[in-house]
RNA sequence: GCGGAUGUGGCGAAAUUGGUAGACGCACUAGACUUAGGAUCUAGCGCCGCGAGGCAUGGGGGUUCGAGUCCCUCCAUCCGCACCA
């Protein structure tokens, strides 16, 4: 076989590693670990295209280079699959969403196969397999079970709770709980009636059933959690979201608030990712005030970030929704506030948001009292203070808030100045944090700075407010109205939740024959038969999306543990995950999440780690590169980009499959457009070029691009380095399959290094320094690349190598091995192969990476560019271990070098020792 | 508007972190071998110039003997957030 045959190659490791149980990892080992983790994927009915295997090819080869390092590594896969997809096709066909999953991930895993990943397939999951799910809704009686304490900031089991308030009521509480929740002493609480004890403990459960403003999405039929929603649509389908209000389940995340934010500078995770989840988190520094009302016992609390600016109050704005719109409106108001209130709640997020820029508002006809100095205030109703941040209520500062600003002119309220540094144009504020404050009585002079500090200690000693952090992150919707998810563990008995025993768990999801809503409104498993638990009914909402990715990855520790969530000396040999891998689109969704509920798991002691991924690194989204042919309007014919200048063209979407360096197959494309097949081509240098245009990745676009076709035409090695070959691997960017030749030529010629005329021929001569060089250069650089995934390199280098060593006709063993055994990581078949044909009985995953000899790349002179005045001039050779004054003296006596200084004498000499000679004259 | 990232040949990209810019690959050009092949090999390939040489890392300015890299400023593209008080 003096031929490079991928296919046979390909086929016949792949069978045997399948056969031999290669990539099962051990529990049990000697060795270091080291766990590789990819965001396992929701097994789609498109299969997978060319941009999703990216991360796994880039975490496989760390994987694999990590196990020649002498790591035991876990590199496990799974699917995430429960989803909406699978259940709005059994909508439309019948069919149950898990018999369309199981098809789906059976595609998944040929093509996951087919491409040489090093998964442990033994620890295989799947979310929506009851054996998994029976452990997510373990996690979550424990959530409902438990409580934040903020004193000790963790979450304690809800008994600690009860203990504290049959002692001393919640007035000496300080834990994470509703908003309304009543202050009551250890006697109301032991008079309370076991009902009235209930309701008042989902106030503190960090899972808990309240009455919420939810997105809900009417086309979806489901509620769907703010990270689920982008710009008033639902992420998935696109559909209109509205706001409304319901029972829901939620996760009291907010608790986590803090340390979801401090546990940030603890993880190595790119910045970008840390930047959103702040900024979604949004925790913001300042303090509550309270402004009396005129006439009136009511007073109007507000949160403000710039208490110096408290002097430049001219008015009040409350939220629609506030609770405060009802009392502070006047008679006379009352039907004006009545009505703008109404249009407010009927507009939908979308309508909210286009329309921001025109503002809004009503008078309520009530008066606040400045707490300093008296002032009568006018307060507004205006929607662009939203209900659900901070109090629902502000003081606005027009001169120093763009929204108070445009509120001002509009409505013709006072701008006071509060600050000598502001300058306030007609239409813009300005929010200055420089300059001393001015006509602020006892702020007078001190810098916004000193005037937060001091205006902070001032109302807190006058009682009428305090000192407050904000977050802007809110709880997690956590219920949805779908059928294809995994059921709430939860049973209702006289309208208290009561959950299920942990020997009934998994709560199976139950068969029922039609998947949507019932006719009462319910959701779908409103429709199963005997769903109750000894006659009492099981919630009928299901768990989101998000519940099975948040803890999975603890699972891969233990998959098959039937007993337990996962085995103590699993987690503790296995801890955390080393490199996670993954897309930056979940960054305020699964990856908070996660980290939540990590955190949550430790505070009980379930696992031994509070971030479970010490470092993440996003793979870019692979582009599609759609192609275009430009059709001469008004007539069947098509010219070749070059030329299209001189018509008036439309440019009309080519498959790219039938696109080559972007010269188009005619024939093809009369065939792939069948209106074309009489059609008449342009051409431009006997070609028809086609224009190109970066889009989605979508078959709408005949931009996609399937891994098997590429596999079948190069083979899978072929393809992973190509993959890696594009450019770095956090980097977005179209596919483009040109230049995949390349890499396909590249790994001809190594396999041919090992072929003399024809057949196997490996030399056991000693190597030349040359050749050792070359050896040794490449595991030097590969190995500094592997470690910090500067994978488009390491191609880069095997091809430098495989190159020189051709040139040198280099086939010694001494070489050609160790090079095969660096390689194995980026092509694992051709390199089995030859591992095999080398007389190995061992894979070459067993093998060792080579040491790396430094003294192999160590020079016996060393050419350094000499510059005159900064302009390089030429390269000389030193010896290797000249110094720096012998450079001098040899540099500067050197005949060309004095020729270049025209007799001057130099005034400065910089030797860079490995660098450069400068002579400055 | 706020926050983050990125700008280098015809294209994908390198650059040991301040030291010969464009490695490696694609495409292209010329040649060799060929029972013409989508095989292999050799050479060329940033721009201007016959040449010596000059100009080049989004634009402008600065620091330095020396800047793709550091500083200031402007511009463009992409991504995230968006009435968060």
């Amino acid at each position: 076989m003096a031929e490079y045959n991928f296919k046979e190659v390909e086929s016949k490791w792949q069978k045997q590693w399948e056969e031999s149980n290669l990539y099962k990892v051990s529990n049990i080992s000697d060795k270091p670990k080291y766990y590789v983790l990819d965001m396992f994927p929701y097994p789609s009915g498109a299969g997978l295209h060319v941009g999703h295997p990216l991360g796994y090819i880039a975490s496989d080869i760390v994987s694999r280079y990590k196990r020649l390092k002498g790591f035991n590594v876990l590199h496990p896969m799974g699917f995430d699959s429960f989803g909406l997809p699978a259940e709005q096709y059994a909508i439309q066909t019948g069919q149950h969403p898990a018999i369309t999953t199981d098809d789906n991930i059976a595609r998944y895993k040929e093509q996951l196969k087919a491409l040489g990943f090093s998964y442990d397939w033994s620890r295989e999951l799947r979310t929506s397999d009851p054996s998994f799910y029976k452990w997510t809704q373990w996690i979550f009686k424990l959530i409902f079970n438990s409580w934040y304490n903020n004193n000790t900031d963790k979450a304690e089991p809800i008994e600690t709770l009860i203990a504290k308030l049959n002692e001393s009521g919640n007035q000496e509480l300080n834990a994470a709980c509703d908003e309304d929740t009543p202050a009551i002493t250890a006697e109301e609480w032991n008079n309370y009636s076991e009902k009235e004890q209930q309701l008042l403990l989902l106030k503190y459960r960090l899972t808990y059933q309240a009455e919420t403003t939810v997105n809900w999405c009417p086309a979806l039929g489901t509620v769907l959690s703010n990270d689920e929603v982008k710009d008033g649509f639902s992420e998935r389908g696109g559909h209109p979201v509205v706001k409304k209000k319901m029972p829901q389940w939620s996760m009291r995340i907010t608790a986590y608030a803090d340390r979801l934010l401090t546990g940030l500078d603890n993880i190595d995770w790119p910045e970008p990712i840390k930047e959103m989840q702040r900024n979604w988190i949004g925790r913001s520094n300042g303090a509550e005030i309270d402004f009396a009302v005129e006439n009136s016992d009511e007073k109007i609390r507000v949160f403000t970030t710039r208490i110096d600016t408290i002097f430049g109050t001219s008015f009040m704005v409350i939220a629609p929704e506030s609770d405060y719109t009802q009392p502070l409106t006047t008679k006379e108001q009352k039907e004006q506030v009545e009505e703008y209130v109404n249009i407010a709640r009927n507009r939908s997020e979308r309508e909210r948001m286009s329309d921001a820029k025109n503002v809004t508002g009503v008078f309520t006809g009530s008066y606040a009292i400045h707490p300093f100095n008296g002032d009568k205030i006018p307060v507004y109703v205006a929607d662009y203070v939203l209900a659900g941040y901070g109090t629902g209520a502000v003081m606005a500062v027009p001169s120093g808030d763009q929204r108070d600003f445009d509120f001002a002119k509009k409505f013709d309220l006072p701008i006071p100045l509060i600050n000598d540094a502001q300058k306030i144009t007609e239409t813009e504020a300005d929010p200055t944090k420089e300059g001393k404050i001015i006509n602020s009585d006892f702020l007078n002079g001190l810098s916004p700075l000193e005037a937060m500090e001091k205006g902070i200690q001032e109302v807190e000693n006058r009682g009428i407010g305090v000192r407050k952090i904000n977050f802007k992150l809110r709880d997690a919707i956590f219920g949805r109205q779908r059928y294809w998810g995994e059921p709430i563990p939860v049973y209702y008995e006289d309208g208290i939740p009561k959950l299920v025993p942990d020997d009934e768990l998994p709560l199976n999801l139950p068969k029922i024959d039609e998947y949507l809503p019932t006719e009462d409104g319910d959701p779908p498993l409103g429709r199963a038969q005997n769903w109750n638990y000894s006659g009492k009914s099981y919630e009928l909402s299901t768990m989101p999306g998000w519940a099975g990715s948040s803890w999975y990855f603890f699972r891969y520790m233990d998959s098959q543990n039937s007993g337990e969530f996962s085995s103590d000396e699993a987690r503790k040999y296995w801890q955390d995950v080393d490199l996670y891998m993954g897309g930056s689109e979940h960054a305020t969704g699964h990856l908070l999440y996660s980290r939540f509920w990590t955190k949550f798991l430790y505070d009980l002691g379930i696992v031994e780690v509070d971030e479970y991924a010490r470092k993440l690194v996003n793979q870019g989204m692979i582009q599609g590169r759609s192609s275009f042919a430009y059709r001469v309007n008004g007539e069947n014919k098509y010219v070749s980009k070059a030329l299209k200048g001189s018509y008036s063209t439309t440019p009309i979407h080519v498959d790219v499959n039938i696109v080559k360096d972007d010269i188009l197959d005619i024939e093809a494309f009369k065939k792939f457009k069948s209106d074309a097949k009489d059609a008449k081509f342009i051409l431009d240098n006997n070609k028809f070029e086609c224009g190109w245009e970066v889009e989605k990745m979508s078959k709408r676009w005949f931009n996609v691009v399937n891994p098997d076709d590429l596999v079948e035409r190069y083979g899978a090695d072929t393809l992973r380095m190509y993959e890696m070959f594009l450019g770095p691997i956090e980097q977005s960017k179209p596919w483009n399959t040109n230049g995949i030749e390349g890499v396909y030529k590249f790994l001809r010629k190594f396999w041919s290094l090992y072929f003399s005329t024809g057949s196997f021929r490996i030399s056991d001569e000693s190597p030349t320094k040359e050749e050792l060089k070359v050896l040794h250069g490449a595991i030097k650089k590969i190995a500094e690349d592997a470690e910090n995934l500067s994978l488009n390199t390491s191609v880069s280098t095997f091809m430098i190598a495989v190159n020189e060593l051709s040139t040198l006709k280099c086939n010694k063993r001494e070489i050609l091995e160790p090079l095969t055994v660096i390689l194995s990581p980026f092509a694992p078949h051709i390199t089995e192969e030859i591992w095999y044909l080398l007389g190995n009985k061992t894979s070459v995953v067993d093998a060792s990476y080579p040491v790396l000899e430094e003294k192999y790349l160590i020079e016996d002179t060393i050419e350094y560019p000499v510059s005159v005045n900064g302009k390089m001039r030429a390269k000389i050779n030193f010896p290797a271990d000249a110094s720096k004054e012998s450079i001098e003296e040899g540099a500067l006596n050197n005949e060309t070098i004095q020729k270049w200084l025209d007799g001057k004498e130099p005034r400065k000499v910089i030797v860079v020792p490995k660098k450069i000679v400068n002579i400055v004259v």
